[in-house]
DNA sequence: CCCTTCTAGAACGAAATGGTTATAGATGAC
DNA sequence: GTCATCTATAACCATTTCGTTCTAGAAGGG
């Protein structure tokens, strides 16, 4: 986990905290919302805010004395760039090979077979 | 880890395993041509293909005694998905929200404010 | 000030991760 | 069958991760 790429994607490797993320789109939050929905501690949340923060896709602000997480999706938007470089052999082979195949079950649904 | 998308996002986090994908799109490979570039066993690569593999990320294939690995991208077609749902926080509003303030500031330098 | 509120840190434990070396297993060649 | 080749597994170790509970710290309100 020595690159940002690795940290953005070991953040979003956790299902806590893509929830937390999904959660933040609608609008900043502070720790003890963001820990309602988890049937988990606040400072588990807390560390799992500070994995966010290390890779980028929150900054945070003090408002009194709760501290408000915020969505920085711009690291998100590096990953999608890393996966881009993926498109074309899942665009062009599967989906058009599905369809065909799709149409020869349709005439010849015998043709099927599972391979173990 | 339990979920797929999670395994997927999980061997993406490792850039040893992000580099056997870019080799894969080269075409299959064996462990031992996978291992090649790294500093590292074979033992050790075949575990991270044990990881891409548990992530749908590549199947493999007897050829004598040779296994190959072969590039799967459907799953990263589902992370792209995934990642999808927060274009509109990085592609909408940074860059030209940037670029409307910094034209309002050189026309209008006091009406920015920084609340709180 | 003191007290309440909200969050972070310390200390701990269980499990997962990522590497090692040594060895076993599968497959094809002879 | 025997041997060579290629890969997986076993056993081990260090580190990281993810959770816990308890306590400390920061910021405002009365």
């Amino acid at each position: 986990m020595t690159d940002q790429l690795s940290a953005v994607f070991g953040a979003l490797a956790d299902p806590t905290r893509r929830a937390i993320l999904a959660r933040l789109r609608a609008g900043d939050a502070n720790v003890a919302e963001l820990a309602a929905p988890f049937a988990m501690s606040q400072p588990a949340v807390s560390r799992h805010l500070k994995v966010l923060e290390a890779a980028g896709l929150i900054t945070r602000s003090r408002r009194a004395t709760a501290r408000l997480s915020h969505l920085e999706a711009n690291p998100l938007r590096d990953a999608t760039a890393w996966l881009a470089g993926y498109r074309e052999y899942w665009e062009e082979s599967h989906d058009r090979l599905d369809e065909l195949l799709a149409r020869l079950q349709d005439t010849h649904p015998e043709e099927d077979e599972e391979p173990t």
